[in-house]
DNA sequence: ACTTGACCTTCCAGTAACTGGAAACCGTAG
DNA sequence: CTACGGTTTCCAGTTACTGGAAGGTCAAGT
């Protein structure tokens, strides 16, 4: 499939679909004319991509992250070991988005109609929880 | 507080505290030695961008979170609009957290110590749930 | 009083991860 | 065979930092 399709599917304009192949994230085919051609596996990668890229990963992260199921040759327990710390960011990066959910359900909720100068709770707002 | 204090309590290099200073998402006072001086209110404000920055959101998204609660001439319909769209993002992004999750348990817990090519569950990540 | 070392200041340059635009090639529809 | 949309490469610009130099500040030690 050519770039369009393959950025429709996968939510990542074309532009970024190059920029990550020259940095050596997938490595699609080409066609007999020259224009990229891109598989179901390459799809997938950039939907990888483009989510882990949106919620906070780098893209050295990503590589990493990628090359947990790519690499063949890799040892399953360094694999285990990468896939461990990851979660455990994850797992982190979990708690803070629900923290900050629930802070704006509540200025949705609570704040809206009355003009008090500030809200209290939204006052406090990132106030809490673990730094680091 | 000075910066480097500001810094601890907020996860943030004090090189990025002196940027968003500069692009205007806070204004602590200056001692008489010219020092930054940070105020609880300043840190609550970076622990706030330390996160939702890790987060994955943009720059200019936390300016307008931040400005919900911080300015107080807005309309409080206009608040609930921009706070119960991030809530649908935040929302979307915490089921691709989850998702991506799952993923490296499984990862970890059931393609370790085998050494099939390919680990099919592996294989057909990030393949499923809403693009875009 | 003086020095040392950690912390602060500004400024300017460099990096990461895109993003936009030009110039030219490709491919299908009329 | 011409239009026009999609694709190519290349180069420049943007966003969000990040590193380093050159110098001012401050608290501790001698």
């Amino acid at each position: 499939m050519n770039i369009g399709t393959a950025a429709e599917q996968s939510g990542l304009p074309p532009k970024t679909i190059r920029y990550y192949e020259d940095i050596g994230l997938l490595r699609p085919d080409r066609a007999d004319n020259g224009y990229r051609d891109y598989s179901m596996a390459d799809v997938h990668r950039l939907r990888f991509l483009q989510r882990s890229r949106s919620l906070g990963f780098s893209v050295e992260e990503c590589r990493q992250l990628l090359s947990l199921y790519g690499d063949k040759e890799r040892e399953s327990a360094d694999v285990k070991a990468i896939a461990e710390a990851k979660l455990a960011e994850i797992n982190r990066k979990l708690a803070e988005l629900a923290g900050l959910r629930d802070m704006l359900r509540h200025l949705a909720d609570h704040c809206n109609g009355d003009d008090r100068p500030d809200c209290p709770i939204i006052d406090g707002l990132a106030g809490h929880g673990t730094v680091q």
